[in-house]
DNA sequence: AAGATTGTGCTAGCTTTCCAGTACAAGTCG
DNA sequence: CGACTTGTACTGGAAAGCTAGCACAATCTT
């Protein structure tokens, strides 16, 4: 019930650029085909490819022709704070039964209350 | 550079859904009105109307015609501890110079760790 | 060196969503 | 009661993104 099958370019990107920057990939391993990827999600091939594109365009991955794509060597984890306090945070939500999606909708919004609010009405 | 403008239906969805279930939109509160947000988001009407009517589908909110849209009495806070984690990891993100979006693909990511693989083939 | 693998590029068509403007119904407030 | 406010509904058109299939180039593997 994660509810959430990636089925866009943007959100199949986001999926692995989560899991680089928390570390579930690591430098240099390396991302399935985009074949494989575009299988995996249903999608068609120019999605996953446009996909991988956007993160090879951040510096996420590697891409040599042949070679498949793989995790950019360097430029991969985020700081242990930031993924430590996301487990606290997944865990906290989960046990209390709080969907990810409200969970993203609430760190989005607690995110947006620090900074000088935009909003004003 | 909060970047993020909200332009499509689900995305001003979202935007409410977090400022309520964290408590920034309390009981009763009113929210603007279908007008006032498609202005606001520069939307259209509908698609202002449509997040509208998303999240009274979801119960947060209660709409009565001539009286505007309110947040729903009851269903409103998610649990503390899930804001307080919520805040913490927006703290640590921002103190790291971690982009909102980076920090929510973490999330994600971190948060499917924990739950049996969905992925089926 | 030869064949298989893999990322890229392209076209055409389709589906979804949003836009814009307007009209209507239901409730509030003086 | 009467005027205003506000959410809803509708039409037709436009834009963005995905699908599907194929061809190509670069590299890896044997």
């Amino acid at each position: 019930m994660s509810g959430t099958t990636p089925s866009t370019a943007d959100e199949i990107a986001a999926l692995f650029r989560g899991a680089i920057r928390s570390g579930r990939l690591g430098d240099g391993e390396r991302l399935p085909t985009v074949r494989q990827t575009a299988k995996d999600f249903d999608v068609a091939q120019a999605t996953a490819a446009k996909a991988y594109k956007a993160l090879e365009h951040e510096g996420l991955v590697v891409t040599r022709t042949a070679a498949g794509t793989r995790v950019a060597p360097g430029a991969s984890r985020a700081p242990q704070a930031v993924i430590e306090r996301a487990r606290a945070l997944a865990e906290a939500g989960e046990d209390a039964g709080v969907s990810l999606e409200d969970v993203v909708a609430i760190l989005r919004a607690v995110w947006a209350a620090d900074q000088p609010g935009p909003e004003s009405h």
